[in-house]
DNA sequence: GGAGGCCTCGGAAGG
DNA sequence: CGAGGCCTCC
């Protein structure tokens, strides 16, 4: 033990060896974060704590993957049993066994993304509104960050600022809809992603007997990534951790890149007003870039307003500057980055895997991939569309989701007439209404079509009873069938199987493979023993649902049915990662699947302004900083040589469009980079030479960047446009072409301005980010009490 | 119920 | 430009 307390050094340590009372670990890039971490919890089990009384959460169900097996070396086996995962998987696990409390069911259903926006598509069709003013996508949005600030439909619709800003936008009946999704969801016995927290947090909140025994049981909580978590994340984890205290936080605010989807950078600060006698470690070493490359990083990330004092340095060699080179369009971006990585292979015996592509967006990697093939160099796209959301394998899950548990209603619209079996949208329609009116399940319509009076003619009544008895007698085979001889009993019966066989085309092919692939998955679950699970988590008899009674075999024998496969993939939506056995390979990319990793050369390439950065983050000063720690992110995963490119004319939707060199090649002080000017017009291309001008020539470039430093203040956005879009929900908020500042701008004894009350001053602020309220005075409303998050407010003074 | 025409819109992304 | 949704027509 002592021994391996030496692969560390100082900081890391003392953060390791800190295991009681509230710990928070501040990590920057590349100083070992993951190290620690493991470290730490192979230090607790070598200590003696059970590894059943740790919880370890992460973001996604790689970081749990990896995380454990690396545990498992330091500490053998017994790393199995730690409760480690994401908070979805871990949270999921805990309501199958307590959610009867809250009225759910042990198999209630895990509605994705897709599921919810179909049922709020279900909702607006039912109540006659229009999909234009209620776009799916922004309403679960909406709903989605209240059931994140732990608000519910009621607070929701007695919210009168909140019901005030739907009036004022034009969507009064938000609250309506949120409504009827949550009685939707508790119908079908059905959870979104968001309400697995939602739930959980309430669940220890009303149940003090469940908050008890989960007190008692994780004694020992961590928290990777926790820049990245969300308001009911970190009340739940407050809220566990409140008996031993023992609760330790890793993060780094610079690496925050997913606030725009709620996660609250405030956690980290509010975590320090939570714990008074909170042990603070940072890790501050960089071993992982030159010196040149944490520098210009550091350099960067030093714009931003907001941001926790620390200062990132490294042992390392200074190295090459960082290098800009300037195309004239994506396509000679391309071809320039896929010469430079075969000269440098040949200069320095690189293989292609120590390189990385990283972009904005993924239409960037056309150019690239193209200039790869025409120079052999052999690549891989990270990313795309997930193997559990293609549209074959959702149609056969969603058959094994209906026998688990016939209420979930998205699965049965989704299967009831796929394949095509006569049963319409017509059909359907009328269903739902009678479900609704016999206040009951439309599974229970189903069940008794010919009883009901749902206007629907008898062959079709037929063709329903037919799809019922299938079911069910799917579901008597789950009883006494493994996994994968019921999911293919289902995929043959259903037809689904034979539908897609037909269908000769490639990409028919390729869903047909699927199938097969995901079947082939469904059988190594069934007859392997050590099947890697999907969830990360124990197998922990002390959750049995009957506290008295033991089971009759132990968990580790029970046989293998289809509902505990589902359970164990339910919460996978990472991409599958196709391993061809070739694994030296260029890695595309975008920047923000990127994070964590790291490659010896990397290329960023799009460094133009409003695409990187995207033209979609100039409303508000929080988006930028955002953006700009993305460009940190990309920056940093740059051991040895980082290039960053720019074309000045790019393909867009089909348009040559001419483009400016980012802001951010300005900020990078410029000690760190050298602007190399290596940009030649090309033979093969000939339709850009209006970009040629000097506007865009490196002297000018240079010039100014050193200007802005000699002047010690940042660079200055130039062409500053706001969007001609005007609706945008985020924290700062956009609407009516009324443009919003940065909520967390705003203090006490500034004059704002409200787009309806008109200029008010501000007398009292309280709560935290992204809660907190303002009490402003209006001269001709008197006092207003507004949630900033949603309040429109322009700083005037 | 499926094929084909028309319209709209375009961001990064985990569970 | 191109993907996805919707409408129309058979």
């Amino acid at each position: 033990m002592e021994d391996y307390l030496n692969h560390l050094n100082e900081s890391q340590r003392l953060a390791v060896e800190c295991t009681e009372g509230p710990v928070m670990i501040i990590a920057g890039a590349g100083s070992g974060k993951t190290r620690v971490l493991t470290y730490r919890i192979a230090h607790l089990m070598n200590k003696g704590i059970d590894p059943f009384n740790i919880l370890a959460l992460t973001f996604t169900n790689k970081a749990a993957r990896e995380m454990k097996n690396r545990i498992s070396l330091l500490a053998g086996d017994e790393a199995r049993n730690l409760w480690m995962g994401t908070f979805h998987s871990v949270f999921a696990r805990i309501l199958r066994v307590e959610g009867h409390r809250l009225g759910f069911p042990s198999n209630f259903s895990i509605y994705d993304t897709d599921d919810s926006k179909s049922l709020i598509k279900t909702i607006l069709r039912e109540q006659n509104l229009d999909e234009k003013v209620y776009k799916p996508s922004m309403v679960l949005n909406r709903i989605s960050s209240a059931k994140n600030n732990l608000m519910s439909w009621v607070e929701y619709r007695d919210n009168v600022e909140l019901i005030n800003d739907d009036r004022l936008s034009g969507k009064p009946h938000l609250s309506a809809i949120f409504e009827l999704y949550t009685k939707r969801c508790f119908k079908a016995g059905a959870m979104d992603f968001d309400d697995l927290l939602y739930h959980t947090y309430m669940l220890l909140k009303n149940f003090p007997d469940e908050l008890n025994k989960y007190q008692h049981k994780f004694k020992y909580i961590l928290v990777d990534e926790f820049q990245d978590t969300n308001y009911v994340q970190y009340m739940i984890v407050r809220k566990i951790a409140a008996m031993s205290e023992n609760i330790c936080v890793v993060g780094d605010d610079a690496q925050s890149i997913y606030a725009f989807r709620g996660a609250n950078i405030q956690n980290i600060l509010s975590f320090e007003k939570d714990y008074p006698d909170l042990s603070v470690f940072k890790l501050e070493q960089n071993y992982r870039s030159t010196k040149n490359i944490v520098n210009a990083a550091n350099s960067v990330i030093l714009n931003n307003r907001n941001q926790l004092r620390k200062e990132v340095w490294t042992d390392n060699d200074h190295g090459a500057k960082i290098k800009v080179l300037r195309a004239l369009s994506d396509n000679e971006e391309g071809s320039i980055v896929a010469n430079s990585i075969f000269q440098e292979k040949m200069n320095h015996q690189l293989h292609n895997k120590d390189f990385a592509i990283l972009y904005r967006t993924n239409a960037q990697s056309r150019s690239m991939e193209e200039a790869l093939r025409r120079m052999n160099i052999p690549y891989r796209i990270y990313g795309g569309l997930s193997f559990y959301s293609r549209k074959e394998i959702k149609d056969l899950l969603a058959y094994f989701r209906l026998t688990i548990n016939p209420n979930d209603e998205e699965a049965l619209k989704r299967v009831i007439n796929y394949p095509a079996r006569g049963i319409g949208q017509t059909s359907v329609d009328k269903l739902v209404v009678a479900a609704d009116q016999n206040g009951k399940s439309i599974w229970e319509i189903l069940e008794n079509i010919h009883t009901v009076t749902t206007g629907i003619a008898t062959n079709t009544q037929d063709k329903i009873a037919d799809f019922v008895s299938m079911i069910k007698s799917f579901q008597v085979m789950m009883k006494s069938h493994n996994a994968y001889d019921l999911a293919s009993y289902i995929a043959n019966t259903t037809g689904i199987l034979r539908d897609l066989y037909n269908d000769k085309t490639p990409e028919g092919l390729g869903h047909y493979e699927n199938i097969q692939e995901l079947l082939n998955g469904i059988k190594e679950f069934t007859t392997s023993s050590n099947y890697e699970s999907g969830t990360n988590l124990p197998e922990d008899e002390s959750l049995s649902q009957s506290n008295n009674e033991l089971p009759d075999y132990p968990v580790t024998q029970l046989p293998k049915t289809l509902d505990l496969y589902m359970q164990d993939i339910a919460l996978l939506t990472d991409a599958e990662n196709k391993d061809d056995g070739d694994n030296n390979k260029v890695s595309l990319m975008t920047i923000h699947s990127a994070k964590g990793l790291e490659f010896k050369e990397v290329f960023v390439v799009g460094l133009e302004e409003n695409l990187f950065p995207s033209q979609m983050s100039m409303l508000s000063r929080a988006d930028l900083e955002e953006e700009r720690r993305l460009f940190y992110v990309a920056m940093t995963r740059a051991e040895k040589m980082l290039t960053l490119t720019y074309a000045v004319s790019r393909y867009r939707w089909g348009n040559l469009v001419g483009c400016e060199p980012s802001r951010f090649l300005e900020e990078v002080h410029p000690d760190f980079i050298e602007f190399a000017n290596i940009s030649k017009r090309s033979e093969s291309e000939t339709s850009w030479g209006s970009f040629q001008d000097d506007d865009f020539s490196q002297s000018r470039l240079n010039n100014q960047r050193k200007k802005n430093f000699e002047q010690k203040k940042p660079a200055v956005p130039k062409n500053f446009t706001p969007l001609h879009r005007s609706q945008k929900l985020s924290s700062a908020t956009v609407a009516n072409d009324f443009i919003a500042d940065d909520p967390s701008q705003i203090v006490v004894g500034m004059e704002v301005e409200h787009q309806k009350f008109g200029t008010g001053k501000v007398i009292h602020l309280e709560g935290n980010f992204p809660d907190n309220k303002a009490t402003v005075y209006f001269p001709a409303e008197g006092n207003k009490q507004l949630l900033l998050k949603y309040a429109k407010l322009k700083i005037v003074k």
